[in-house]
RNA sequence: GGCGACAUAGCCAAGCGGUAAGGCAGAGGUCUGCAAAAUCUCCAUCCCCGGUUCAAAUCCGGGUGUCGCCUCCA
């Protein structure tokens, strides 16, 4: 399998520290708000990292932090006017509740930055004794220059940094790429006690704290968006290389940005959305089409009309499942022998030859549309049909798609069963405008035969079930 | 100022040196009482200019354009 690594720049060949097992670490949210739909992009695509390894058999251990502690957060608790704890705890709960309506599985640990503050503050006290950072004024910053592989990640070196970068002013850093390991609190903040006084981590050592907590000193795969190169990424590195003089991960694995129609999303621009606001409008499973549909190192562009598109390729899968009745048959044994086995076999090893590079998703998803065509396909035969409805299940899986199974195949039955009651009743009110009395009660008692009892108002025509 | 990504048909998109996957939309044929579904067929030489090569969308150089990171950010 091969893998673009961002710390080399390229794709390399995949090798798992332990064969058959896999660690992945990849950044979750800060939990000061509703995350919005670039952060879902993300989310889904390591979700479908995750599912990928899953189906291949190898154990994963996949750990996704939140963080819920961070100045953002203090700022959202002002805003909000209840405490940092009641504000982290508000979207912690919306970060599971949005993560579970896109069909996100959930990580196999997903550790809260203040269950691990006993860890960070000895990791910093650590990075304290070997000079690796230093105390001022209460803060402790890292100190950039102490380590020469500072900048391997993201390919920035310190004194290009400085020219025209827009770095914030700070008397107390040595370095102007230093970061703050440890922030003095100001009044009616929370407070941790150290030993450089009260106060707070800064960003970046929970990452590195929790990632090797659950998955040791090295471990395979870290992740998150692109724009976490620098400094985030860098950052957790440094850290670890510091400490334990080896990479923090061996391969670095970042998506590309969702842009709002062109423009990058914000606040300002007013086209910002949360993943809460996408999914009250569209089917989560066309969702996860619209980011799958493009290789996730690309950056790619929202808007309506490519969601709509997506939900019509998803119905396509549906239709095919619906087209050899998958619901009642799904069960039913498949007979496979002559070519059309050969076929899906060869179908699946190009979905699995699609992923193993480097999640190649829009070239997997070519493969779903092969054997929705084939399940659809009325001049093969039935079985042929049904076992490509199979397959299309099982690998569609893999991407997320076909969780509802059930309650998408029924909803539409129950909701088409309302409407042609309608329907009927319009061909009844039309009898009755002719005073066509004997099609008006013929109908009628068709309609109390399936138990749909009709109701004769002045106001028009209602109907109920009857019990 | 530094770093990086991308530019493929009306739209979305794959492609990683051997002569352009797939989806949406569109055109035509078969089937059909008419439709729909199904099925068959058609629909791009890859931003521009040079270069390397028997061969380039794919490699190199130079343009042009779009976007991103360097500051909180997935």
């Amino acid at each position: 399998m091969l893998l673009y690594n961002t710390k080399t720049r390229k794709k390399e060949e995949f090798i798992p520290i332990q064969p058959g097992k896999i660690s992945i670490y990849a950044c979750g949210p800060t939990v000061y708000n509703y995350f919005h739909i670039g952060n879902a992009r993300a989310f889904v695509f390591f979700d479908v990292v995750h599912r990928y390894f899953q189906f291949k058999g190898m154990d994963v251990t996949y750990v996704q932090n939140i963080t819920d502690i961070d100045d953002k957060i203090i700022a959202q608790a002002m805003e909000e006017e209840i405490s940092f704890s009641e504000v982290a705890a508000k979207y912690t709960r919306a970060f599971y509740q949005d993560c579970a309506a896109l069909g996100i599985k959930p990580p196999s640990v997903q550790p809260l930055a203040t269950d691990v503050m006993p860890d960070i503050i000895a990791y910093i006290a650590e990075l304290v004794s070997r000079d690796y950072a230093y105390e001022a004024n209460g803060d402790v910053y890292f100190n950039t220059s102490s380590l020469t592989s500072y900048g391997s990640l993201s390919g920035k070196k310190t004194e290009e940094q400085m020219t025209g970068a827009r770095v914030a002013e700070n008397l107390y850093k040595k370095n102007p790429t230093d970061f703050t390991l440890w922030k003095k609190s100001k009044p009616g903040e929370p407070v941790w006690q150290s030993p450089w006084g009260e106060g707070r981590p800064g960003w970046h050592t929970e990452c590195v704290v929790m990632s090797q907590k659950y998955l040791g000193e090295t471990f395979d795969i870290h992740g998150g968006g692109i724009d976490l190169v620098f400094p985030h990424h860098e950052n957790e590195l440094a850290q670890a290389m510091a400490i334990s003089g080896k990479p923090l991960a061996n391969y670095w694995m970042h998506n590309g940005f969702l842009n709002i129609e062109g423009e990058k999303m914000s606040k300002s621009l007013k086209n910002f959305f949360t993943a809460r606001d996408i999914l009250e409008q569209y089917d989560a499973e066309a969702i996860r089409f619209f980011f799958l549909s493009k290789h996730y190192r690309s950056p790619i562009d929202f808007n309506r009309e490519l969601i709509e598109e997506s939900h019509r390729a998803v119905t396509n899968f549906y239709n095919a499942l619906k087209s050899v009745d998958f619901l009642n048959n799904r069960d039913a044994t498949v007979p496979f022998d002559g070519s059309p086995k050969v076929e899906l076999q060869s179908m699946e090893a190009e979905f699995i030859a699609s992923m193993e590079d480097d999640f190649n998703t829009a070239k997997a998803i070519a493969v779903l549309f092969e054997l929705s065509k084939r399940a659809r396909n009325t001049s093969l035969d039935s079985s042929d049909r049904l076992a490509a409805a199979a397959l299309l299940v099982r690998l569609g899986s893999v991407l997320g798609f076909f969780q509802n199974i059930e309650t998408r195949l029924k909803e539409r039955v129950q909701d088409l069963s309302s409407q042609l009651v309608e329907l009927i009743l319009s061909y009844r009110r039309e009898a009755r405008e002719r005073k066509d009395w004997a099609m008006s009660d013929s109908l009628r008692d068709d309609l109390a035969k399936l138990g749909i009892e009709l109701k004769d108002t002045p106001q028009g025509c209602t109907w109920n079930l009857k019990e």
